[in-house]
DNA sequence: CGGTTGATGTCACTTGGTGTCATGAGCGTA
DNA sequence: TACGCTCATGACACCAAGTGACATCAACCG
């Protein structure tokens, strides 16, 4: 028998999110959390760095999938179309979570300390797929403009899927929001 | 005689700057901040709601700078257009602040903690601008894909306006920034 | 002159976050 | 079987951010 109850991140998560989403986040203690996952305070802080940061653990994975496709993308491609080949791979990978992500984004969307660790996650995000631009030969601030275009596509899309009037998959709602940057952006 | 020194915000700002700069900021109390400026900690709470937002006070008056560029704009410009115009504007603003906004980045590059604040600022921002410009009637999506590169754009031109490397000016370097953003997305 | 206002001080309190040491089941090894 | 090591967790003390409640007292106003 395992002296501890096992998956004591994932135990963590789930409390918080359950927890965060009933009283909110302001009014919701880590200790309330620790308990409710049969752990100590101390002990949510061995897994996560705050209290914030228990929402974003997927952030290092869905780095990694965009650095990948990006450099997966065919050779010819410029920058803009690699960022789009990497969009379609990430919308799918998001496709079956949509309302796990839903929840999660209403949490986020009630509490502005959230939002800025949602977007010093984005922000994360977009050096990294600006470095993997680079690693194509794309040079700066080319890049740079890139890869934050990118990333606010993606984030234009997310915040149309998530809607829950929403019907369209967040494939096709990255590649409208491409399209429609595209349309703004040409003389 | 007054009771009070004047302008305790002013003061509290001014020593937050110097100790942040010195110590950094995690090794800075906001108790520390208000001995220099003559005050209590309590006093420093009154006039900022946190121990960041000390290096922020100036942004309302940017977000209204930028509304206000982009509402006077000419009425057949496009979106990127009045946006490309209030970036003039702005920029001019900012011209002979060099030194102390380079102080400023520099104390916030070298915390997550300021960079967060500084992110969900410059969101704020653009969710003004694309509020002026859809008053100028620009839709959805479309007002904030413009918004966001708007800002997107300002951004990657301050960064390199404020390295000690950097001779141009920042409106020459927006105008250079928005200018490689529309080679990127031509088609 | 007396009352009001408003910026500040004082104090107690909650909570996020950390450093340090103790605990004890599982596991390998003699 | 016994010994000792590992490592996730608990226990405890502590600091600093941030808040609520009440006190203070110069300036101002009728």
């Amino acid at each position: 028998m395992p002296r501890w109850q096992p998956d004591a991140p994932g135990r963590l998560q789930q409390a918080a999110l359950t927890l965060y989403a009933e009283r909110g986040f302001d009014s919701t203690t880590v200790a309330e959390i620790a308990e409710h996952a049969g752990l100590t305070k101390r002990t949510f802080f061995r897994h996560f760095a705050d209290k914030r940061e228990v929402l974003f653990s997927g952030s290092e994975a869905l780095e990694e999938l965009f650095v990948t496709e990006i450099g997966a993308a065919d050779e010819s491609a410029g920058p803009l179309d690699a960022a789009a080949a990497a969009l379609d791979a990430v919308a799918s990978a998001f496709e079956e979570r949509r309302e796990l992500a839903a929840r999660r984004q209403q949490i986020i969307a009630a509490n502005p300390e959230l939002q800025e660790r949602e977007l010093i996650k984005l922000a994360s995000l977009a050096g990294a797929v600006a470095d993997a631009l680079r690693r194509r030969g794309v040079g700066d601030p080319a890049a740079m403009l890139a890869a934050e275009t990118t990333i606010t596509v993606f984030r234009v899309a997310f915040e149309r899927w998530v809607d829950p009037a929403n019907r369209k998959d967040l494939r096709r709602l990255t590649r409208e929001s491409l399209h429609e940057l595209r349309a703004i952006t040409a003389h």
